[in-house]
DNA sequence: TCAAAAGTGTTACTTCTACACCCATGC
DNA sequence: GCATGGGTGTAGAAGTAACACTTTTGA
């Protein structure tokens, strides 16, 4: 093999290519929900063999006139309904095989949805659409599993250092609700008097005033992000952390 | 627009899609180097209209029989003449007009390299192949200028949470380059006291026994990064941290 | 003997962790 | 009145940040 600089730069060279060099490009979504049962992710079931069997995540071909990630939103309205979701890109996956039909490169990203929300899944053309469990999940089609693995591995991390799990509770929650949100998706257990102090002093939470309605135990307050007062918090050089 | 799940997913529809759905992928490798001058990147002249003026990062079309992994080592090692460098994958940019001569979707990455390893600029083939100073570049060609960007942020998160300074240094170096580079790349100036006693606490560090030579100062003593006392340590559930 | 960078400890402050009891409500 | 989760403070440990002087070398 040649050593150096025999090919060209793309940025010289692309009028030189011709369309063998194209190639299909698509989006994956994992899409994140949450209720009292865990960690969900919204999956559909695969018709291409050979995964007849098995569940998918929500994607498609990225379209000559968008965007990877006006793609990905498509893909999430279209399906949900729901504009103005949280969705973050998470890397490409390029394996020659990881398509029976043929090579297609994928962008994956996640997104975090308010499972209340999911009246979706009443929608006839949505047929098949669920919500499973993270835990039970132990195989997808394609290479989806593996999708799956990083971009939870990618929420993980980001959970703790960004305000983004209150884009899985209901607006108003509990101190509780949270809490047991990042028990649950990070995996152990958190001090509750701890957990409280560390959010009252990020000052990023609100009390509605309200507390809870109907539950046979002394009632929690209810409370709101406060994305307004976040945001002047960050362009003080405050970052968020849990 | 309709609304909920008309187009298919891409997987059970990937048949339908005609060769207009594909489109050309490219890499981009924003390749940082680092001296007592400051944290460098590898740029070539671009000669495409508009953008002959500028420069440009390294790339290539990634080929119908690689991965994009595949495709960012081979623009490297074919430039560079190196192998087993450090890489990451960054992310995708996708912007409709990002490519003046058609659609192009590029995956970034970034890699690190020891400067001084860079016979490769004397390769006939690499003509104009040069190193830039970070801090004076203000343009490039096509968006390498918002991927360099966003390429540096990665790099200076990752700097703090991984062993991957070391990339960047001579195989054997002292503590105040260690320093100095942190400093550089992240843009503040940090304890000299502290810093080492971080360090001496993450027990990677190995003494070489040697120190330097021709120096008209103390000499200080040389060190290498203990690759393997690291891993071993990430296996007890050790994190790195700076 | 001077210049220049190497190397080294202590203290105050901040943050983190572990831990236990009373409160408000529905049944 | 009892079961259930809600809500609160403190003390010890660990980690972080700030700070100055002596050492070794070459010129």
């Amino acid at each position: 093999m040649h050593k150096f600089g025999v090919q060209g730069n793309i940025n010289t060279w692309l009028d030189q290519i011709h369309h063998e060099y194209k190639t299909a490009v698509s989006v994956d979504c994992v899409i994140f929900g949450y209720d009292h049962s865990g960690l969900k992710i919204l999956l559909i079931p695969c018709d291409m063999p050979p995964f007849e069997n098995r569940l998918s995540l929500l994607g498609d071909i990225v379209h000559p006139d968008e965007t990877t990630d006006e793609a990905a939103h498509r893909v999430l309205s279209t399906r949900t309904g729901l504009d103005d979701i949280y969705l973050e890109q998470v890397q490409v996956f390029s394996d020659l095989k990881r398509h029976p039909l043929s090579r297609v490169i994928t962008v994956s990203y996640y997104s975090l949805i308010k499972i209340e929300n999911d009246d979706f899944l009443l929608e006839k053309d949505n047929l098949g659409l669920q919500w499973k469990n993270v835990k039970d999940i132990t195989e997808l089609a394609f290479d989806h599993k593996l999708i799956m693995d990083t971009s939870l591995d990618r929420l993980k991390r980001n959970l703790r250092e960004h305000p983004i799990g209150f884009a899985l509770l209901p607006s108003v929650f509990t101190l509780n609700q949270l809490q047991t949100l990042y028990e649950s998706v990070l995996g152990f257990e958190m001090d509750k008097r701890n957990f409280r102090r560390k959010l009252g002093n990020l000052e990023i939470l609100k009390a509605t005033g309200e507390t809870q309605k109907d539950v046979s135990h002394r009632p929690a307050k209810l409370y709101y992000f406060d994305k307004e007062a976040y945001e002047e918090k960050l362009k003080n050089g405050f970052s968020f952390g849990l």
